[in-house]
RNA sequence: GGGUGAUUAGCUCAGUUGGUUAGAGCACUUCUCUUACAAAGAAGGGGUCAGUGGUUCGAGUCCACUAUCACCCACCA
């Protein structure tokens, strides 16, 4: 026990206590009492390794789970992985095509043996994964892992799929999708990432005949135009209005033929091109919009796609067939030349829709996939998904506030508002084979009927089946039935995430009468989950569906507050990415520094939805604190005697100091509490390391080495590093517990009550005369008189210190003004009034005058100056101060704690004031 | 085009419903190996809170405009 080493070593410790941990069964809620509590973690995607940004994650959800616990709450904090449908397959692809000589991975091996080369892959990412989140020190429950792709996480998407099929919300129809063409998949608006890039707008007509010409930066789209749009009020072209335009050859001799509908529509802008829009309703969604709006109109356009999922140019482009876009555009664009019919060509930016996980420029086609519509209105609920969605935030589920998601920092809501408002219906069917095998079969005689008349015997086989379970015949005929080959989008399973996690086994998952039933205890105590953590760009992705399909589903909301954070950037700002080659691996910075240092460093300097800078400097500081309290915690253990019981204390043994640092701990108890939870996690840890360094550490500790009242110093000295350790404990949890279990704790600090403040607020009991602040700036005093005078270090001084009032408590605290590093070596008590020539000065507190009598060495000139200074400073503070006292709108209309406290201030300031210039040299 | 955020010390950032003379860490200056800690301690220096106007008894904090930077959404026919 007394060879504690100088440098605490946090690799020699963090594995063993999080051993302890886990084996202590206080991460699983079944082994704790009190209120519940739940976290859903995030479930990182099996893509790859942890990043910083997931170290912060795991920090801020284990700082809270921590402290609830603390709190004495029964707290779940469940951990997860997401197998990230097209971002794994993608990644996994790529892997094979570059590490292992595919061409074609799909072609080559086949749904069946591509899948297993995911899934193997997927495991391996996910146990590293894993034991990442165990580096970070997470407090989370093992025996509930779950995975978006396991037994149970699936059930729940399929009856989810099944309850959303019957009541009509999921639909599959022909609709314009965002299409990758080296994914050969859809891909949803929300994967997109525009890239700025040069193109050219062309003005054109599409024939000698047409009356007058239109703007595309497609040409190769043309093909496909079944209208033009106007603006409604357009004079120059509203006598077109309704007239149906017939081109003979469009794009060369014995060309397309095109029906042109001129059709009126507010969106178009007069002022743009020549205010007159192509409409090509197979490949914008703008157009498609157009397209359906007069569907509704009853005055219907058509829709012909003219360019395939391979990308290329199809029959309706007659011998441009075959040819991709890119050229079939240069063809076009030399025909319009050739035939006069190119007006003007115009070189602008323009953005065009990438996607994110395969690399490549997404084309927009017609296809017939699987929706969920936003827009429709749910059976018996009066209101559709998109209402819900809106609610939930708005004002709470059906106008109840006990329903309502609290956003942190609020802002966000403006923008979730925004995005729900032009949501679109959302395309739910991806041709990718990694992911959740949509639920529905068709028999194999119903689907070559679809195209051709049905027959009355036949009619029920062309209908899709929809089941949670595996299909092998049709229940119809009997014959051969096969299911959809497509898989659902990944946040679709990422939405039920809150209440899937929930379930223990599949059998607990029923769908009864339409109604979704999670048939357990955890289930009914856990939700709503309580907290819920996440990225700003997680906002619509994921953010937006867990609500959706909470509210949906179960009519509750998934979580009561959700806290937005900001991107990690290095010292320059930038984001930390594979492509800059700056990623940093949190495993090595935890290795290096520490976990609880790493924690610390991601959590100082945050301020919700703020973005953050990391670098190691910040890391190096944290870590700088952790030793600073392991060597407090050294001392404390080796020197402190047996400690008292609280009872056995005696409140008039109690120095200044004591009852001092009892008060500071009374309000670092509340500030730390309410801190964390605001969510201001960094507010939080800041007030209770300044509290431990410089409250604790440089006076408290240091004054009770002076100090007589041993027994109620080692109480208080011991008891304060002890709920200091608490309040540490959810930041820097490895240390903590470790020094805790140095003080001879049996009991894991995991599961120790947060500190009462209680104890300290009656500890406390200070009356104005002796407070040891007073002290505290003696001693600075001197110690500044000692500095700017440049008396030596060994050098002992008088002091004279004046202050009539104050003389009993002074003389009682004299050891400390001596021994605080003062080097005072005669300490004089005197009544006020006595001037001295030559000596070193200071005015405290406008009460107290120090003088150190130090006739040869004293910078005369200097103090002269620093006086003059003083009394500057001081008499534009006393003028402005007295100008506010006497603005009568002031008194009026200020609460009058402020009129007091600043005629306070002012009697205190020329009482100061006075005393510099009456003793001034 | 619409929206959001940021602008506070040399750097990175706090600053909770407006209320003492605006804070921290790093960096800087000076001093100290004092027996918990030199990965430390002591004492300092450094700010017209982006600009302009307004509301208010009182503005870093609220409002409007301007500037710069960052981000988000939509559109780009």
């Amino acid at each position: 026990m007394k060879e504690l080493p100088k440098i605490y070593e946090p690799q020699k410790h963090e594995d063993e206590i999080y051993q302890n941990w886990e084996k202590s069964g206080f991460f699983n809620p079944d082994n704790l009492k009190g209120e519940p509590y739940s976290i859903m973690m995030p479930p990182p995607n099996v893509t790859g390794v942890l990043h910083l940004g997931h170290a912060m994650e795991n920090s801020l959800m284990d700082i809270m789970a921590r402290y609830q616990r603390m709190q004495g709450r029964k707290v779940l904090l469940l951990p997860g992985t997401d197998h990230a449908a097209v971002a794994t397959q993608a990644k996994v692809e790529k892997l094979l095509m570059e590490k292992e000589g595919y061409r074609n991975p799909r072609q080559e091996l086949g749904r069946e043996k591509l899948l297993e080369k995911i899934k193997d892959f997927a495991e391996n990412s996910k146990s590293t994964i894993l034991n990442q989140i165990k580096k970070m020190g997470t407090s989370c429950d093992w025996s509930r892992l779950a995975y978006t792709f396991d037994e149970t996480r699936s059930k729940a998407v399929n009856k989810v799929f099944e309850k959303m099929y019957t009541d009509g919300l999921i639909y599959r129809g022909y609709r314009v999708v965002n299409w990758s063409i080296k994914g050969q998949s859809t891909v949803s608006d929300d994967e997109l990432v525009y890239i700025e890039r040069p193109g050219k707008l062309y003005t054109f007509k599409y024939s000698k005949d047409f009356p007058f010409a239109i703007a595309t930066t497609r040409p190769e789209t043309k093909f496909g135009d079944t209208a033009v749009a106007v603006h409604p009020r357009d004079k120059r072209y509203q006598k077109y209005i309704g007239k149906i335009f017939e081109i003979k050859n469009f794009g060369e001799e014995k060309g397309t033929e095109l029906k042109i509908k001129i059709i009126a529509d507010e969106a178009v802008d007069p002022q743009f091109g020549t205010g007159a829009v192509g409409v090509t309703p197979a490949h914008s969604f703008t157009d498609f919009e157009m397209y359906e709006k007069q569907k509704a109109a009853n005055n219907p356009i058509e829709i012909i796609p003219v360019i395939g999922p391979d990308g290329k140019m199809n029959e309706k482009a007659k011998s441009f067939q075959g040819i991709s876009v890119q050229e079939a555009r240069e063809k076009l664009i030399q025909w319009l030349k050739e035939k006069k019919l190119l007006e003007k060509e115009e070189d602008l930016l323009q953005n065009v829709a990438t996607s994110d996980r395969f690399g490549d420029v997404v084309e927009i086609l017609p296809m017939t996939q699987w929706f969920v519509a936003v827009n429709k209105e749910i059976p018996g609920r009066g209101k559709t998904l998109k209402q819900l969605m809106r609610e939930a935030i708005a004002g709470g589920l059906n106008g109840n506030p006990a329903q309502k998601i609290t956003v942190t920092p609020a802002r966000f809501e403006k923008i979730y508002f925004n995005w729900i408002d032009n949501l679109r219906d959302w395309c739910i069917s991806r041709q990718i084979w990694w992911g959740h095998r949509i639920p529905v079969y068709y028999c194999e005689r119903g689907i070559s009927n679809i195209q051709s008349s049905i027959s009355p015997k036949e009619e029920k086989c062309s209908k899709p089946i929809v089941s949670s379970k595996i299909i092998n015949k049709c229940p119809h005929c009997g014959g051969k039935i096969i299911q959809d080959p497509d898989t659902l989008d990944t946040w679709f399973s990422s939405g039920l995430w809150t209440f899937s996690t929930l379930a223990n086994t599949p059998e607990q998952i029923k769908l009864e009468n339409g109604k979704f039933i999670i048939d357990n205890k955890d289930f009914a105590n856990f939700y709503p989950t309580d907290w819920m953590q996440m990225g700003s760009e997680l906002l619509f992705f994921w953010m937006a569906r867990m609500i959706l399909m909470s509210a949906y589903v179960l009519d509750e909301i998934p979580f009561r507050d959700v806290y937005i954070h900001g991107i990690l950037r290095n010292e320059k700002g930038q984001k930390f990415s594979k492509s800059l080659g700056n990623n940093i691996d949190p495993l090595d910075i935890s290795h290096q520094y520490g976990t609880d240092a790493l924690r610390l460093s991601l959590v100082s300097g945050i301020a919700p939805g703020q973005d953050s800078h990391f670098y190691e400097d910040k890391v190096k500081n944290a870590g700088n604190f952790v030793n600073k309290l392991w060597n407090i915690s050294r001392y404390i253990i080796q020197k402190t005697k047996e400690q008292k019981e609280i009872e056995k204390i005696k409140k008039e043994n109690l120095n200044s100091s004591d009852r001092w640092i009892a008060k500071k701990m009374n309000t670092l108890i509340g500030e730390v509490s309410t801190n964390i939870e605001k969510f201001n996690f960094s507010l939080a840890s800041e007030k209770i390391q300044t509290f431990i360094r410089n409250d604790f550490a440089d006076w408290y500790l240091e004054a009770s080495k002076f100090e007589e009242n041993k027994n109620e110093k080692s109480f208080l000295l011991k008891t304060i590093l002890e709920d200091g350790l608490k309040l540490l404990h959810p930041f820097i949890p490895f240390v903590t517990e470790y020094i805790w279990k140095l003080l001879g704790k049996e009991k894991l600090l995991l599961i120790e009550k947060w500190p009462d403040k209680s104890i300290y607020k009656s500890l406390s009991k200070i009356n104005d005369a002796d407070d040891f602040e007073l002290i505290k700036e003696i001693i600075i005093a001197i110690r500044n008189i000692r500095q700017e005078n440049k008396i030596e270090p060994g050098k002992k001084i008088n002091a004279i210190i004046y202050g009539g009032n104050f003389t009993k408590f002074i003389q009682e605290n004299e050891t400390l003004i001596k021994k605080l590093r003062t080097g005072v070596e005669n300490l004089k008590l005197s009544k006020e009034g006595k001037e001295i020539k030559k000596a070193a000065k200071k005015i405290i507190a406008g009460k107290i005058q120090i003088y150190v009598p130090l006739e040869e060495i004293i910078d005369i000139e200097k103090q002269k100056k620093n006086t003059r200074a003083e009394i500057e400073n001081l008499q534009k503070y006393i003028s402005n101060l007295k100008i506010r006292l006497k603005n009568k709108d002031f008194l009026k209309k200020a609460p009058t704690e402020i009129v007091q406290k600043e005629k306070e201030n002012l009697i205190r300031a020329q009482e100061k004031l006075k005393k510099l210039e009456k003793y001034s040299v």
